[in-house]
DNA sequence: CGGCATCCGTGACGATACTG
DNA sequence: CAGTATCGTCACGGATGCCG
């Protein structure tokens, strides 16, 4: 049979949100974007921080991604050659929507589920709107007990990275609590800093503003 | 058979934006969202705006919408009882979420398609954070040939509203290709009024500084 | 007449197995 | 590693019927 491909369900309104839904509304599609908004990201990778999706909706997912142009495939060049997978500036466009996501659904956060899995990298979404911006463009390193990840702060590149960063102008060692308080905005850095809940280390300006203010 | 509530289907990710998603990523949720931010509505009134939506689909979103307190069922008071259906502080709160959304999706609205249906309100989004905040709160009624709606701006109670405002300060007469182009961002509203696309009436400070910038 | 519930056909989804 | 193939289940869309 030819492969009649199937004309995505569109909600067939002259309506910007319902085009956004058009193009995003599926289930698991904005936590593809939440991911690749970490950076540059393998089939594998993707599919272990994402668990519960099954592998050919990631795929399918994907592959819409590409034909909308919010993502691109790219092969890495060798050693370590691998396919990853990258949001273009269209789909970069989308954290101004996660980041409202975010900030709506963070008082659920309080309930934590024992079935709950955990990266991360899922705090950092809520913290870039959380974090006071800095007067030149920063780079923050967060470490969790759950693991490492870095928010880009005040420059046009606004955004966050899986893992440590390069060269972090300030390093906030401290638990997903805090951090979730954090993100609530029930907390402020200072506060945390003071109470003792947060270990900052570097010398630059922005770690001096985190602590003074 | 017992009615075995049938646990709702959750990404099960300790996750703001995952937790918002469990709660409005359903298929036509964030629709129902952007019906009754224009106010309460009735159940047929939502099923005459939201075309394709099923009926059971739709009762099933309202019932969940208010388990999860999003929205409650009102029986308005005699005379002309009827059942509305109303967002809670909860549910304004998605706002943001749906401007966010609007604001991503404008540029997909150039191609008008023929199976598009089209209401008023819907351009109601993009323009609530394209037009600048004025000095006072201030009611802008937007005649439009699909129908009428109003913003207000300004104030604590930011949204909008379908039909004629009660007192407007101002009211723009316009076509719907010109307000699509305000909420893209690509005109200004003094640009549309000097180019004569817009007929600008009202005496207010507001209306004059819609007209002078 | 408004507010659903029921039935049915189709497609999307989730889990597992398997392959280049 | 990066998907494709298969299959059972459930959600969705459309039509119709019921009931206050």
């Amino acid at each position: 049979m030819p492969p009649r491909q199937q004309r995505r369900r569109s909600y067939d309104q002259y309506c910007a949100s319902a085009r956004a839904l058009d193009a995003v509304g599926d289930r698991w599609t904005l936590l593809v974007v939440r991911e690749l908004l970490g950076g540059p990201r393998r089939y594998t990778d993707l599919h272990a921080d994402l668990p519960g999706v099954s592998t050919d909706v990631l795929a399918a997912r994907l592959k819409d991604m590409e034909a909308q142009g919010l993502a691109i495939r790219r092969r890495l060049p060798p050693p370590g050659a691998a396919t990853v997978y990258e949001l273009t500036p269209r789909g970069v466009g989308l954290l101004p929507v996660l980041t409202a996501l975010a900030e709506w659904g963070a008082p659920d956060l309080t309930e934590r589920r024992p079935t709950d899995a955990v990266r991360a990298h899922w705090f950092a979404l809520p913290l870039l709107n959380r974090l006071p911006a800095p007067k030149v463009p920063s780079v923050v390193e967060v470490v969790l007990d759950e693991g490492v990840f870095h928010l880009r702060l005040g420059g046009e590149r606004l955004g966050y990275g899986d893992g440590p960063a390069e060269e972090p102008d300030v390093r906030l060692v401290l638990d997903s609590d805090t951090c979730r308080e954090l993100g609530e905005g029930v907390l402020g850095v200072d506060e945390a800093v003071t109470a003792g809940r947060i270990t900052l280390s570097g010398e630059g300006p922005y770690a001096a503003a985190l602590r003074g203010s």
